[in-house]
DNA sequence: TCGAAGATTCTA
DNA sequence: AGAATCTTCGAA
């Protein structure tokens, strides 16, 4: 909140965990970009990939179990204007509609990484809630690498017909 | 050190 | 279908 408030609404997720999850960067052990993932649960893991995009996701589990879920899709709620002074499209599906860009509307980079997103601060998470009539669906998660296994598990999480789901 | 691959997006 | 573009990590 720099006087350019955006609040946007998680509508599409991605499950990641260590160990047993080849697709994970947890998978392998700590390393200097993955230590958000092996870090207490709620804070932001941020990393830069393809040599453009920021990818945002919050670490989910106790250190014993590393994991995080990548945030894929989010519905613009408020700051639309700002949003779209980033993303440089004009349609509001368009905004948030991807991982890499969310990160972009929203401003999220690699400064973030490690913050604590259950404070408030310049990037956090409040409660949400679906309407009665929205249902969540499961599925593969997009484009990971690793094995077949890890391709074929139900990890991706989104809402049922929620036009600013991704892809 | 070196090199390949990458949880993507945009344009042709 | 291919480029953009650079960091990260594992192997040498």
């Amino acid at each position: 909140d720099d006087g350019r408030r955006m609040v946007a609404r998680i509508v599409e997720a991605e499950g990641y965990r260590g160990q047993e999850d080849p697709a994970s960067h947890a998978f392998r052990g700590p390393t200097a970009r993955n230590y958000p993932m092996f870090g207490p649960p709620g804070h932001a893991y941020v990393y830069f990939i393809y040599g453009m995009h920021w990818m945002f996701n919050i670490s989910a589990h106790p250190p014993e179990m590393p994991g995080a879920i990548l945030i894929r899709a989010a519905e613009p709620v408020l700051g639309t204007e700002w949003m779209a002074e980033r993303r440089k499209v004009s349609r509001s599906v368009e905004l948030t509609n991807g991982p890499a860009k969310l990160a972009q509307a929203l401003e999220i980079d690699g400064t973030l990484n490690g913050l604590d997103l259950c404070q408030r601060g310049p990037l956090f998470l409040v409660d949400g809630s679906l309407t009665a009539a929205e249902e969540v669906m499961s599925g593969p998660r997009i484009r990971v690498p690793g094995d077949a296994v890890a391709r074929h598990r139900p990890w991706r999480f989104w809402i049922k017909d929620n036009p600013y789901v991704s892809r």
